[in-house]
DNA sequence: CATTTATATAGAAACATTTGAATATTTAAA
DNA sequence: TTTAAATATTCAAATGTTTCTATATAAATG
């Protein structure tokens, strides 16, 4: 993982809002809907929606259109990715 | 460690000058002294006074004053406690 | 096919961050 | 004790981020 994508992943995870959607993950068990985070969050629609695509971009979360539904999941690998450079930061 | 630490130490790391600052103590054994970061960044000195005040006051690294210079020593504790709480987002 | 529902995009206002020039502070050295 | 060296602060310009309203797109339903 270069630097740019260390980059962007800390800035996806640097929002209290983003904070709160990777958490809501560890309550339901595999997947969130979109219109769940919309719930969650006391924003409004297109608000949600940018913080979404930020996670996105970064690929903290993988979307998946289930008609006209979307839904995400967590993907474990870049942030295992992500945890193994902050590792490698010590010694 | 709470969401506005988690929110706080994210935001330090996402910057390419301040995570060139942290690789940088691979390269040195176990401190960095201030002179040592303004060579290493294509920065004013002003500049990269900014940089480290956002990661001291992330507390990733702790200054230690000696005489008219200033070390930096990397906080693994709290780079750990980082970790542990990116891991809690898994499972 | 017209309507409704779910999500995305555009654009602008508000706010935050980054950077450098100028200057201040602190400490060592002459 | 004046001068030099190391670091910090102030302030402003440039840039980036967050949020909203309004609107667009896409997909399901009647």
């Amino acid at each position: 993982m270069d630097n740019k994508k260390i980059e962007k992943i800390s800035r996806a995870l640097s929002d209290a809002n983003r904070i709160a959607i990777l958490q809501q993950f560890k309550k339901k068990k595999d997947c969130l809907y979109c219109a769940e985070v919309n719930d969650l969050l006391d924003l409004t629609q297109p608000s949600v929606s940018h913080h979404l695509k930020q996670l996105v971009d970064a690929e903290l979360l993988l979307p998946q259109k289930e008609g006209r539904n979307l839904k995400y999941v967590l993907n474990q690998q870049v942030l295992d990715d992500y945890i193994t450079c902050l590792n490698d930061l010590k010694e």
